[in-house]
DNA sequence: CCGCCATAAACAGCTATCTGCGTATTGACA
DNA sequence: TGTCAATACGCAGATAGCTGTTTATGGCGG
């Protein structure tokens, strides 16, 4: 697809919109999975079956320095007897290059709430 | 099926013998997976699709005490990136209560084919 | 001896992340 | 403007372990 530098495809605004989304909503981390069941049940989107997508657009976001990951404790997700998680985070990058309309676009209207929760 | 106590089905006498296996082969530590894929290759015993099955004996022959887990190191999983293994190991009374002839009767000798032309 | 029922087994699917491979798309350049 | 190459995307599946739901089976009471 021979990206222009410092540009990003529709599925990393997407992605980073819904980062956008998270932290207003007070989520300060989010996850991949997560994600995934968002999109699958906005119907929204690609398919990004298999997820294998997903992930590597949220590895790109990284790589560009607008997500940061951290692999979750261990302990919790032994407790919670699931797969570790990876937990990304908007950087300050981050949040600049997103754009408003782009959170916008993911937030999607369901009653639309003005104000901005912060934190 | 309504169990006599202190019997094994099948599948447990399989798995309890594949561990003495392990043991044998100097392998003091196994996981469910590797189980999996060895009982899949050999194409013996059941499909255990899904590995529900599989893990359940499990579960169970460490109720019984004959065998004795820890969730394998978060770090080690990580740097191989891959989910975290429950590595399995044999208690003295799992020792006791495989039979030899389950033991030998999992290891399958390799040396000796009959008249089946490999393939 | 036969039916009841506890439970093992089979089938299906979830939770998470990641890799390999073929195809589609797109920016750059001639 | 058309071609080429870089790369995003979609599909498939690997890696591990675990749960829910139905079906099969075997021990035991009557």
């Amino acid at each position: 697809m021979r990206r222009k530098p410092n540009t990003l495809v529709p599925l990393e605004l997407n992605l980073l919109g819904a980062a956008v989304a998270f932290a207003r909503a007070g989520v300060e981390e989010f996850h991949g999975y997560a994600i995934a069941l968002e999109l699958a049940e906005q119907a929204e989107a690609r398919r990004l079956t298999g997820h294998g997508t997903l992930y590597r657009a949220l590895d790109r976001l990284e790589v560009a320095g607008l997500l940061a990951s951290r692999l979750e404790d261990a302990e919790q997700a032994a407790t919670e007897r699931r797969p570790r998680r990876r937990l990304y985070q908007l950087t300050a990058e981050g949040i600049r290059a997103a754009p408003a309309e782009t959170a916008r676009a993911y937030v999607r209207p369901s009653g639309s709430e003005p104000g901005l929760a912060t934190q």
